[in-house]
RNA sequence: UGGGCCGUCGCCAAGCGGUUAAGGCACCGGGUUUUGAUCCCGGCAUUCGGAGGUUCGAAUCCUCCCGGCCCAGCCA
């Protein structure tokens, strides 16, 4: 598939004038740094097709880096997912690291920090430090323990190493700025203590080193060029300069920020969605409502349309909210060219034709795509009895109904044009049964003398096979529901309707998991990658058909 | 005057001193259509948060003002 060509954007802006420059040797190498301790959402897809997609564009390359330095939150069930799922979205990894490779190094880093008088052993207690630190408006002040000598600072460093010292006892910190504007700047820690097994190191360290210390100096190690990261890290880029500038690192990558993804009725927040995990007010983790890779990908999205998405919205540092239109537009768009047709039912009434024998079989040819030729043709059967949808059928028409009403005609997709000659209702007066005629004059042409307007898709009874057809919408009324006071606010009641009764076209049946269809004029669906086997058939609609019936 | 950042159409977003202020989404027409889909054609910012200033010329440069976001983890 063609993605859509790039926009220009102020990253690609500064990356042209530094191969103007001659920066880099024109190099261009970005990375993608996730800390497993979590799935990836559509937030993260973002930042995934930016820098890989720079490294495409520039013929560079991309690395995947995992974050884990904080062993008590990381796994490597989210290291191993987070590969799938970057696979999934299209992209090839030039290198592959972990922050934990680099662990030896960095140590040898602090050491030399320490003996440049650069870094400090702090012992007092986390709370204290936060009092020495001041606040937003006033400065901090030096802690006690700031003027150890080089040679303590060595002794007790190696020792918090050796495991000599508990949790919380000691931090290795810069000595920095205590009285700097620029909180991240007021003598940072860059070691703390933690006494438990890392996911790749196990037992080996006891000590761990803090993200802004660790970030630029794997980065650098890497010989990343342009370091793409969100805009909450803007105030700790003078820090990352810092650390690079007092060691002698092999480079000096740029760290450049943009705004994270706001989705309108989406929430991106991990915390909130582990939430959503926990309460149970979703499936899992790939539930097809939730905003993860794995949830969109359950849910019927695809690589090709997310990777359109990202390009569509832009990169940029204002704060911006993308309605959710823009998603759904990419969905339509890529299944629109792609996604061969078919026709399901999704809630079956009955019609019968009474103006055909009892065992009329008529074997019609549909086209696969009407704007492709060569997606080929298949057999759709036709007989006396066949299903349509209970909306396609109304008593009591609202304005401009174009489809069924009682004494009207319409056309089977396909087929013949029908006219609805009874309507046969039960004890409680539900509609059951439609009898109608067929001209037999309709079949590849217009009727004669009057117009039929409507179309309505349809299944033989005799022929059509049982199916669970899921409809999803947005997880959340709230445009925001990150503002709202609680799940219960924001919720959307009518997220996931369960067709439990759906009778879809034969050719369905056998269709691999993962498959994806438009079910004509209702939408774009995909076998559920987990629930559809052979002999139970299981569809998930990602995104209805755009409509403009203003109903 | 704690520090950092951002304000271009309903929502995104190009633009970087001289353009009729791109494009997409949304919306509103109209045409084609056996999917109320797709496709096509047309409409949609005399104006760039505001006010001054510099300039022959400003969304683009300067000043001030207004509005919004981020930061006080031994998280990332």
């Amino acid at each position: 598939m063609t993605d859509s060509k790039p926009t220009a954007n102020f990253i690609r802006n500064i990356i042209d004038e530094d191969l103007k420059n001659g920066k880099n040797d024109g190099r261009v190498v970005t990375r993608f740094p996730p800390e497993p301790n979590g799935y990836l959402h559509i937030g993260h897809a973002k930042s995934i097709c930016l820098n890989f997609g720079i490294a495409q564009q520039y013929g560079g390359s991309c690395n995947l880096r995992f974050d884990d330095t904080n062993p008590v939150k990381e796994d490597i069930e989210y290291s191993e997912a987070i590969k799938a799922d970057v696979s999934w979205l299209g992209f090839q990894w030039n290198e592959l690291h972990h922050a934990s490779d680099y662990f030896d190094q960095l140590y040898d880093f602090a050491v030399q920090l320490i003996k440049a008088d650069k870094a400090y052993v702090e012992s007092s207690s986390a709370e204290e430090m936060r009092t020495m630190r001041g606040t937003l408006k006033e400065p901090g002040k030096p802690s006690p323990y700031r003027n150890r000598s080089i040679e303590q600072n060595l002794d007790l460093f190696e020792r918090m190493k050796n495991g000599e010292f508990e949790d919380g006892e000691h931090v290795l910190r810069a000595k920095i700025d205590m009285a700097s504007g620029n909180i991240n700047m007021r003598d940072p820690t860059l070691y703390r203590i933690r006494k438990v097994e890392h996911m790749r190191t196990g037992d080996k360290w006891s000590i761990y080193p803090m993200y802004d210390y660790t970030h630029c100096v794997s980065d650098a190690l890497e010989n990343i060029t342009h370091s793409l990261c969100t805009l909450e890290f803007e105030d700790h880029r003078p820090l990352y300069d810092w650390v690079l500038d007092e060691l002698q690192t092999p480079s000096h990558p740029q760290q450049i920020e943009f705004a994270r993804l706001s989705l309108e009725h989406t929430m991106l927040s991990k915390r909130r969605l582990i939430q959503l995990v926990e309460e149970n007010l979703v499936d899992g983790w790939d539930d097809p409502r939730m905003p993860t890779i794995i949830g969109l990908r359950r849910r019927g999205f695809t690589p090709e349309a997310l990777r359109d998405f990202c390009e569509r919205i832009g990169i940029t540092k204002n704060d911006a909210w993308i309605e959710m239109s823009v998603l759904e537009t990419c969905m339509r768009d890529h299944l629109n060219r792609d996604a061969h047709r078919r026709m399901a039912v999704l809630d079956p009434i009955k019609v019968v034709i009474t103006s055909l024998d009892d065992n009329h079989e008529q074997e019609l040819t549909f086209s696969n795509h009407p704007q492709d030729e060569s997606a080929g043709s298949r057999p759709i059967p036709f007989t006396k009895e066949v299903f349509i949808d209970s909306d396609d059928f109304s008593e009591d028409p609202p304005p401009k109904y174009q489809r069924l009403v009682p004494g009207g005609e319409v056309r089977l997709r396909g087929c013949y044009v029908i006219k609805c000659n009874e309507v046969i209702k039960d004890d409680t007066g539900k509609v059951i049964e439609l009898h109608c005629t067929h001209d037999p004059d309709t079949l590849g042409k217009k009727p004669e003398g009057r117009k039929v307007k409507g179309v309505v898709h349809w299944v033989s009874a005799k022929h059509g096979v049982p199916a669970e057809i899921r409809l999803y919408d947005r997880l959340f009324t709230e445009i925001n529901p990150a503002k709202a006071e609680s799940f219960a606010d924001a919720i959307n009641p009518d997220s996931r309707t369960i067709m439990a009764s759906a009778i879809i076209e034969p050719s369905l049946a056998a269709a691999e998991p993962e498959t994806h269809f438009q079910f004509e004029r209702l939408g774009y669906f995909v076998t559920d990658r987990h629930d559809h086997k052979p002999g139970t058939a299981v569809f998930n609609r990602a995104v209805t058909l755009r409509d403009t019936w203003a109903k």
